[in-house]
DNA sequence: ACCATAACTGTCCGATCGGTCAGTTCTGAC
DNA sequence: GTCAGAACTGACCGATCGGACAGTTATGGT
């Protein structure tokens, strides 16, 4: 048939982050994600160079979502600084929600994979979210919030409608962060 | 050699949970377990009737130590409730520290898994946490805590020595359930 | 109409995996 | 010492995976 390059590309593209994010990276084949989209193996690999170019494409757009928001919040300080990076942190998580299943399923190997420093971008969040505060308290308390939203935005549970969740979700969150609503 | 058979078995449970909390399941092959533990393929499939038997096994004090927790705090009511619940929980998750990373792994497959049944009980822990309450925030807070505790137990940063990370985890999660100190 | 090239596919390959099995080695009771 | 049975092993098997490659089909510019 040889449709247009990147209607296919996309197509795969699709069907590789459902999958993922149902069976994780390991748990799929590249078979399973060519029958899904509907073309054969040996297309598939004619599009990307291998199964790990397949997972970067996949999570390069969340990546620089993250680095963006890092790079937004690098110059505030205290309570602006807290606020704006968990309302960052919480709307990036309900965009890129498969994203995150995936990289919930596959977490170390994320952390050795060479074309993605999401390991980087998390000690960045981390500080941010700590208020760039070294105690210890803060610091535990940054990684509850990091934790706390990261799985709640992955889960499919409808726990509540999305408005209501993002609401929540922030306002726990200050609340772990013991940060008084202002 | 032929050692006694409860110290081979040990060594390999031992050996399997360690690289399991690692390397997750489908990342470690039943050859890696065997070289670790020092003993043959062959011989760990001796001891164990299948990989899945194998985790199966590994998981089973988690899930009674959970199911014990919910039982203990089945009867309780509100603060009270809510505060033995978390205190249980915190406690639990850094006690199976590597339970919970291997958990934390391969969470879809242990949705499907036959002999262990986490989901029903996460959903039990769910409903504590929210001090048995339906409204969609206190199900969202909840969400949170949940996810908060189950990462920053199974992190290995160093962030804070254990008693200090013990009492921050509980201090922090009953914030995010806006539950006032007692 | 023609053709260079992009898009696509069937088929094969080596590696790795979980698991089986017949046979060997060790141990403890007598 | 002997011997039954537990403990252990090397060799092998079928299935599955990611990937390579030569060959085929469709497309767009001329």
């Amino acid at each position: 048939m040889a449709r247009s390059a990147s209607a296919m590309r996309g197509q795969i593209l699709e069907s590789a982050l459902r999958l993922f994010a149902v069976h994780g990276f390991r748990g799929t084949s590249l078979q399973d994600i060519a029958s899904d989209a509907g073309c054969s193996k040996a297309s598939l690999l004619y599009h990307f160079a291998g199964k790990e170019k397949l997972l970067t494409e996949l999570l390069i757009p969340a990546q620089d979502a993250l680095a963006a928001l890092l790079d937004r919040v690098a110059e505030l300080k205290g309570d602006r600084l807290v606020e704006e990076t968990v309302v960052g942190y919480v709307d990036l998580t309900l965009r890129f929600r498969r994203e995150i299943r995936l990289l919930f399923e596959d977490i170390t190997e994320m952390s050795c994979h060479q074309d993605l420093n999401v390991m980087e971008l998390a000690d960045g969040l981390l500080d941010a979210l700590a208020g760039r505060s070294q105690h210890p308290p803060a610091r535990v308390a940054a990684w509850m919030v990091l934790g706390a939203v990261f799985i709640t935005g992955a889960t499919d549970d409808e726990v509540a409608p999305d408005e209501v969740l993002r609401a929540e979700m922030i306002r726990s969150a200050l609340r772990t962060l013991d940060h008084t609503p202002s």
